[in-house]
DNA sequence: GTGGATTATTACAAAATTGTAATGGAACGC
DNA sequence: GCGTTCCATTACAATTTTGTAATAATCCAC
């Protein structure tokens, strides 16, 4: 489950957002302790972190400016001013998106969605379809069953998956895999090819990769299979 | 250089928007063949699509709903409506933003850099400081040299890189390592621990993992050593 | 359909990865 | 300081990974 942060000083729109949020699913964790925030913050293990800009005695954009500094974690800042230059420093500070006060829910909880999906395209893990794939890991799964590939065998899939719909050329690939080539067999990508293929037959996925004769091979999405 | 695709039917807008980003040092590419745009957009090869939710003959939410099924590239929607129900379906339909037109171009282009900051947190690339991080290749570079990790190794930074500069247990990087464990001898961790070390110091990085005795460990930003 | 080019499969040996164990060093309490 | 606990290092053997080569299967042109 996703725990959001909010940091909000308006007791009455933290209690609102709470009850939205944990409406759709989220763990909500609230911040109080304004004296030591930033302390506070940089410990925060939130997903995502709503940030009022405007919060008593704190300049919300000089916090995200050195929260950014050190963490990651996307932060969607919060303002009841109108102002574009808010957005304007508020953007350029590092906020992944900007909502303005009084806020319309729906458009809340789809921009953190969309910031989840695109955490989720990134991050140590990839989803493919139903799947899950963690590229350092080398682990594709489906949640019954995981099979683990080797380091060759992650990176042509990784090269498929980026282009998945796509012819990919074995000239594409074997970049990928031996960069400008001292030169290696032909034939250690098919190889390669093939014991990937293996693999993912046995998560189901038979077929997944097909041959273009002549010009590569295609990734298919799991999900239209 | 990043390419980014304009797919709006105002000639004037695209002229204006082509020596926008242009300025700001990003190839654009135009489309005008808005018979085939379904078949276009789908091989495109640009970074980021600006998308006009309005175009002649042609529903932009259905365009992009299709678009997503099958391809992850980042789209910006631009509208000259305003209604709130048009952001709503975008957002839905996996745009990663939204602008209303008449835009501002500082506005533009921050949301543009969002964007392309988020991707760079993901994909296959993690950014550590100067350096480049590529989890599936188990490459650590920093443009003159770099240093090949293995399995063990990258995972183990990706751990430490997640929580950098916060102290990480070394339980968790047991159980990121091997999960809800067929008991692996405690040592195996600080083996692999110490031969990370010795390849990150090959990049000049010595120092970068230190240890908290009874604590466990954490990773300094290659930034601030 | 036959020949030639392209891709697949299998088996194998060289190389890389990884856990273990044995030894050494550093920090801390007392 | 001494002993104990916690972590680091090194060397080594078992396992895994990977390129090669030999052979088989598939596809396309003619």
């Amino acid at each position: 489950m996703k725990k959001i942060q909010i940091i909000e000083d308006d007791a009455a729109l933290r209690r609102e957002l709470r009850i939205l949020l944990e409406g759709e699913g989220y763990a909500v964790v609230e911040t109080e302790d304004y004296e030591n925030l930033a302390a506070e913050i940089m410990k925060s293990e939130a997903d995502l972190i709503l940030l009022d800009i405007n919060l008593p005695g704190i300049n919300g954009e000089e916090l995200l400016r050195r929260f950014r500094k050190e963490k990651q974690t996307p932060v969607i800042m919060l303002t009841s001013r109108t102002s574009e230059t808010d957005e304007v420093l508020s953007m350029s500070y590092g906020a992944d998106d900007y909502i303005t006060k009084p806020y319309n829910p729906t458009i809340l909880l789809l921009r953190i969605a969309a910031v989840f999906r695109r955490m989720n395209l990134t991050g140590n893990v990839l989803s493919w379809g139903g799947l899950s794939v963690h590229p350092a890991k080398g682990i594709i799964s489906n949640g019954e069953k995981e099979i683990v590939l080797t380091k060759n065998e992650m990176i042509i899939f990784e090269v498929l998956y980026a282009k998945a719909g796509q012819i990919v050329s074995r000239d594409e690939l074997m970049t990928a895999l031996w960069d400008n080539e001292e030169y290696v067999n032909d034939n250690a990508l098919t190889v390669n090819i093939s014991r990937l293929r293996n693999k993912l037959a046995e998560l189901g996925c038979d077929g997944a990769v097909e041959t273009r004769k002549k010009q590569g091979y295609i990734l298919w999405n799991s999900e239209n299979m």
